[in-house]
DNA sequence: TACAACAATGCAACTTTGTTGCAAAATATT
DNA sequence: AATATTTTGCAACAAAGTTGCATTGTTGTA
């Protein structure tokens, strides 16, 4: 995984940091969307907070992960698929939030249908949020 | 208008206040959504500012308003059709948030299709949330 | 591999955003 | 008009996010 890792910051012009590798790996790790909060927590004390809000904000801007609305002031952060390059996220995503764990899962199966806008109104992207309860929750 | 907002407080069992009034009155202003912040400016020195987030706290409960998920961190509010009850909002809301100057809309024209989830998965809201260039953006 | 150039990190200080308890004021009820 | 109830403002706090700058780490080159 080290390896998948290195490959990807460097394919993006990224130096080979501890804090950017951690980061990187817990995406990995998890599979699901992480806040910022998460990251803290499952990294807490080996990097400082601004270090995460600046690493986060970096993979963003280089298309590494995407960030996913929410309507609890958390924004979530998931890794993007390969399609996705620096400012050019593709525009497809769907996205599970658990009301009762608050796992966010990234639910590729589905594609988001287009939809035709007013005119005047030019779509960059397109977010399909649903929440709910997801098949961990569901007894 | 003061009557037509005073019958919705009265019809959700609220009490009439000087707070309530303003910030509905806002929202029909303005027709599209607020967050916090933009109610806060837009009364400044009227209220406190938990006063605000009260207040909005209880519209959403009530089923006045409901949020609209975001990307950058300020949930946005906006006013329910008249199908909407407390606890049960209508799950089909599209909105265009403007990369551009920040406006977020409601598109009533267009109607969220139903998506089939992966099995175990139970969806309680649905939120189409489009950004990009609004028609008063783009030039 | 050592060195210079550059980029990333940690720290401190700060701003903004959101929360809670409680007394005072406003609203509703009779 | 008087009392019961709800809402508000204040204060104090907690959490979340930002910025500048010195220090440390990384990269490319000799």
């Amino acid at each position: 995984m080290q390896a998948k890792i290195t490959d990807l910051l460097r394919k993006h012009q990224l130096s080979i940091t501890e804090s950017r590798k951690k980061i990187l790996s817990l995406f990995w790790e998890t599979g699901n969307a992480l806040a910022h909060g998460d990251i803290e927590q499952k990294s807490s004390d080996e990097f400082d907070r601004v270090t995460i809000y600046r690493t986060l904000q970096t993979f963003v801007e280089k298309g590494i992960i995407h960030t996913i609305p929410t309507s609890d002031n958390s924004v979530r952060y998931a890794l993007c698929k390969d399609e996705c390059a620096a400012g050019h996220h593709h525009d497809d995503h769907v996205h599970f939030i658990c009301d009762d764990c608050g796992t966010t899962y990234c639910i590729d199966e589905v594609s988001v249908p287009k939809v035709k806008l007013p005119k005047g109104f030019k779509a960059a992207q397109t977010d399909l949020v649903i929440s709910g309860t997801c098949n961990k929750c569901e007894q």
